[in-house]
DNA sequence: AGAAACTGGTTCCTCTTGCAACCAAATTGC
DNA sequence: GCAATTTGGTTGCAAGAGGAACCAGTTTCT
């Protein structure tokens, strides 16, 4: 409803890019700086830690990373011995993909501190807040995925 | 205060990362296929259409992007005969940048467009969430980079 | 005025990211 | 049961982003 907002710093989308990146930035120097993680393998161990082993597959939707991210970080996580590929007995295809027990040690030690670094990032807002935000984040999401669809 | 939140979706930055990006993807695709601009072209437009000429130096605080980014942008732009270099009297390493008569055109044709993708990419949000929404950024993003300069 | 430090801009190089093509295993349809 | 299609995963390539080194012009200090 406003009149004229022409300013860049107005623009939603802008705010939200440069808003996220600040963040992304911040936390993965922290990533680096503790375990030597980027943020894709952060973000595959997360999944596998809490949900146990999958296929990357799985971890592609659970990520919502694309398939090349996933291998990769898998294959640098397998590198390091903190993920191990067993087969997959029902798809030949794919394999189990699970933390080792040294994986299994590095996510218990990274998810108290990715917990105190989120809340240190968003202690700007109040919990309620933070759980409007993540709402409005939400929403936004479902909404710029539906525009996309349509070709 | 949740006991236990370490579902990867739960996490705060995860959230805003991917919602940015579905976002940022959606908005390049159409400055793309109307425009043929990519979103730092885009972003320098705005500034200048904006706020009249203005040195790399100035973009590269307002649009706060690389100053390599910068650089390329505009010269993109001034290969196509949107942006004009005028010898800055001031100060002989920099020039003053502005938009020609067709830089003018297209920017007057691209920002209505802008404007209603934006509204049609946050009409899930009312006009007060959208405003509230702006201030929790605000506040992120603030904090994230104060936290980040403490070397 | 001249040397040293600084700053705006540019180039170069590296690292990351995503797409498209591809391979192999599995499923579907005759 | 075998050809055709689909799907999980992998590789290769090409564009994007950012850092470091570099050049030219400016400021500061003596």
């Amino acid at each position: 409803m406003s009149a004229s907002q022409t300013r860049l710093t107005d623009f939603l989308p802008y705010l939200l890019s440069i808003t996220s990146n600040a963040v992304s930035d911040r936390i993965a120097d922290e990533y680096r700086a503790h375990f030597g993680l980027k943020i894709p393998e952060w973000r595959v161990m997360a999944v596998l830690g809490d949900q146990g082993a999958a296929t990357q597959r799985a971890l592609v939707e659970a990520t919502r990373m694309d398939k090349v991210a996933v291998n990769r970080a898998c294959r640098v996580l397998e590198d390091r011995g903190l993920l191990a590929r067993r087969p997959n007995t029902a798809d030949g295809r794919s394999h189990h993909l699970a933390l080792t027990a040294p994986g299994q040690d590095v996510y218990r030690a990274i998810m108290p501190i990715a917990l105190e670094m989120e809340a240190r990032m968003f202690s700007a807002l109040s919990a309620g807040e933070r759980t409007l935000f993540k709402d409005l984040l939400e929403r936004i999401r479902a909404q710029a995925e539906a525009t996309g669809n349509q070709p």
